[in-house]
DNA sequence: TATTTAGGTTGATATGAATCAACTCTGAAC
DNA sequence: GTTCAGAGTTGATTCATATCAACCTAAATA
């Protein structure tokens, strides 16, 4: 109860990201009981695998510090980046129904993980109904999340891909309470170039004329977006349209 | 109990998809549960919608028959084609999060579904864990769809695209008891390019060139399979690669 | 401090698919 | 049967991004 604990090590009661994580929505005691099976180890080093394609499942993760990447690879051998999680994020849906992991995750950066062992956690869900809503949540997300990155594939330029991930990321900060204009990526080019199926030379060509052009900079690891308006434009995602999700066509 | 059902309203315990849809694993009287809350309406004609962008969500479908488009728009009015939901397949875990639609689902043909209103749903899987793990199997279906959706897009030139398609729908068929090498799909070349990031005429040229090479043929509703082989060599998804999906890099 | 190496940049060139345009086919409506 | 619209085809051309290659930079290692 009163136990000291370090900043990676923080109970759920205490936690910034109470909002974006588990217990969102779970009162005081929910939480505790949550806190009780919450399985908090020492902190991933980058290039640590959180887990592997293949591993048995058995826990969910909930990111508290740090970046992971969740990644694969064709049958020809080339990486596909599946998404970047940050704090708060939720990573292991993907085994849910096979128990066992389909995809890679490792830390882009020193990183720190709740471990929700999944038996535990799925008795607990049986007794918390905000629990299990929230469960639905974190699930709907990763779908959802997997549709807008196919969206960027189809439908968006590099130019626009390269801005709409840069203000994705800059959003997620803001939800986060972080500073949203400036925030430090420990991303490389590189990994972004994969997940928006681009080459890395067209992502390096890309950030230096939104440099040039006064829009954002990303340098090491370093992002600072000069014009909010300007990023959004340039993403394609300024224009409101009344009746476009409607069904029309 | 006896009463009369169409060919489009058969339970549950009489279906053909048990293999595929919910009562998979489920012993017989649990399957009378799950049979006693399916809602079976009459069949959809081609172009009705199932639901659309955000109606309430009320209930999760189960395709019975037809074909059903999962679509939505860009915010400049694009159309994007998430997927196309065949015999056995679940539609709405979108809107699990949100309680609210995301995208709009329109039956390609006449297509009949079962209907699951969510909160008996949600009730039974409660009591029936079985349900609930296959319930967990349909949600994270839904995911790896997604994934592999992203894959196409990022990885694939158009004619893996082309061919990847066709064989994922002719092992779809497969997997249902239906002959997978000729078979009948009521979906537009016209959707097919949208969801694969295409333009019609560059699917056009490749089935041209597909027929020409004796890999396959799709005419008018019929697809036609003349070589397995070259169909898994031309999508790209033959070459064995043992440490494809290791975490090497 | 010197060396190595992975990541990133920049330029020249190649190319796959989009675009534009004209035309044909097919099925539905009259 | 005729008309018409939407779907599909085919060809010529354009263009965005990949590819190839050389080089730079900074962090890691010796």
């Amino acid at each position: 109860m009163s136990e000291v604990r370090s900043a990676f090590n923080v109970s759920c009661k205490n936690c910034g990201l109470q909002k974006i994580c588990f217990p969102t929505g779970l009162q005081k005691d929910e939480i505790e009981r949550l806190d009780n099976i919450v399985d908090r180890r020492a902190p991933l080093k980058k290039g640590q695998h959180l887990f592997e394609a293949n591993d048995n499942f058995n826990a969910l993760y909930a990111i508290r510090a740090g970046v992971v990447k969740l990644y694969s690879f064709t049958n020809t051998g080339e990486e596909i980046v599946h998404g970047f999680y940050l704090p708060g994020d939720v990573l292991g849906i993907d085994a849910l129904g096979s128990r066992r992991h389909q995809y890679n995750a490792i830390a882009l950066d020193t990183t720190s993980v709740c471990s929700l062992p999944f038996e535990k956690f799925s008795n607990l869900t049986d007794e918390l109904p905000q629990l299990n809503k929230q469960m639905m949540n974190v699930i709907s997300k990763e779908v959802l999340d997997g549709r807008m990155h196919s969206e960027l594939l189809v439908r968006r330029n590099a130019d626009q891909r390269v801005a709409q991930f840069i203000w994705n990321m800059s959003e997620r900060y803001r939800s986060r309470g972080y500073a949203s204009s400036e925030f430090r990526l420990s991303i490389l080019h590189r990994d972004v170039a994969v997940y928006l199926g681009l080459t890395p030379e067209t992502v390096s060509r890309i950030l230096a004329k939104f440099h040039a052009d006064g829009v954002a900079t990303w340098k090491k690891k370093e992002v600072v977006i000069h014009d909010m308006d300007k990023l959004l434009n340039t993403a394609g995602i300024q224009t409101s349209c009344d009746s476009c999700n409607k069904a029309t066509a």
